[in-house]
DNA sequence: CCTCTCGATTGATCCCGATCAAATTCCTCC
DNA sequence: GGAGGAATTTGATCGGGATCAATCGAGAGG
């Protein structure tokens, strides 16, 4: 199973600041990183956390990507967020006791691991730690109803503008390019993202494309003019 | 301005088992409403919560009902959720320190206060309000994520039927008919929850009636056929 | 190398809800 | 009660994205 390495402290972590210690002290980091564990490698296409679960434990990704998506009502899937390395996934479930969906690797993939009973008792001791993971639900909510509002005021080209240039923001910030981006997730993951259909991203790429905006070559993209995408948006 | 009065206690309270302390113990309940300051009453349209305010307080519905709404990047306004009485408002703000959404009262309007600083000293020293807290805020996480799916797959019937269901549904808990509803909020209001026009809200709700699911007055709803209703969104 | 399969692209058509416009009802303030 | 104004309803038209359908491209395995 999963093993505990105590040399592998948080505050040592490359992610450090920009994984869940980015606002603890560092006194606080040290007790978090006593009880994270290390999970093994995932291959594309393994689950992490299979909807419906009792909660057990936070995820973080270490490296690689992985998606959330649920089951609609129809069926059919939808994928509420991806997950770059250092983003945490199944806070919804911490939250409220059952994880409601399921979260799958997009590409191999490697990740810490957070039993749910140190959490939670980190949080009644640790009140960094305890406004950090409100701060995290609190912004995955204003997440969702900014994306809420959006699949019903903005059109198909500003919601992927949207998606691209926020993509480019978040690799960045590991230091990765934000310009030259390989897409770990399909297209129709992407669609099911943003609430549209394979065909429409796959056309509306196409027009980004006639216009010079991007460069596109199957999974690979290039951003050739990211002010543009950016400006897009506001309607 | 607002006055704790200990007499007013939240054990004693009609609302306590639909309210925050519906999930409780009495010990625990009995702490927390040590905190609760009883506000003052507003009229409709008055203001609970500014948008970009400081968050220094938690407010709770006691009569009466509110609107959250922001403001959309074209300067439109959108509805993120309606507050019925024993229902938590502004808990987002909690979570991220600053509040990103105005909470207005859509009829003459009382509720509670709680403030910042001592919610924060309950939640390091009270596991189960911590827990209750972290669970609405899953809660509302999974609602804004439900609404965005429903925003692209389910079209305006389903929506507002969904909507008529589920405020049914609230009523019902609060001892109110389920089915003869008079609606506090307008169809704009309605419509800029569910991401519809004005106009579209009304030719659904007049398509409904003449199914003869609803009968439509004005603000006052009659849910005829609540199950055709609540078998509408599932396609 | 070839084939098989799945993902991605492109094309044609259709429908739901937005938009513009006008009529009507409801509510509030004299 | 009456007048004014906002909210709601109804009508006509239009467009973006879904849908159906076919082709193209890339990676896997023999």
């Amino acid at each position: 199973m999963s093993q505990n390495k105590p040399q592998l402290s948080c505050g040592s972590c490359v992610l450090t600041r920009i994984c869940l210690p980015a606002n603890l002290s560092p006194e606080e980091t040290r007790i978090l990183g006593g009880a994270v564990e290390r999970g093994r490698e995932l291959r594309a296409g393994a689950r992490l956390i299979r909807a419906g679960a009792r909660t057990d434990a936070l995820y973080v990704v270490r490296g690689g990507s992985a998606k959330s998506c649920g089951l609609m009502s129809n069926g059919e899937e939808y994928v509420r967020a991806f997950h770059l390395p250092g983003e945490v996934a199944g806070l919804e479930g911490f939250a409220c006791g059952r994880h409601t969906c399921e979260v799958v690797a997009l590409e191999p993939m490697s990740y810490c691991r957070i039993p749910s009973g140190p959490l939670e008792r980190m949080m009644a001791t640790l009140p960094g730690l305890r406004r950090e993971l409100m701060r995290l639900l609190g912004q995955s909510l204003e997440e969702a109803q900014r994306m809420r509002i959006e699949s019903s005021t903005i059109d198909a080209r500003g919601r992927l503008a949207r998606f691209l240039v926020d993509l480019s923001s978040r690799l960045e910030l590991r230091h990765l390019s934000p310009t030259h981006i390989r897409l770990s997730m399909s297209r129709r993951d992407i669609a099911h993202h943003l609430g549209l259909t394979v065909e429409t991203v796959s056309r509306t790429l196409a027009a980004f494309r006639r216009a010079s905006w991007v460069e596109v070559r199957a999974r690979y993209i290039e951003l050739l003019q990211p002010a543009a995408l950016a400006s897009l948006p506001v309607r």
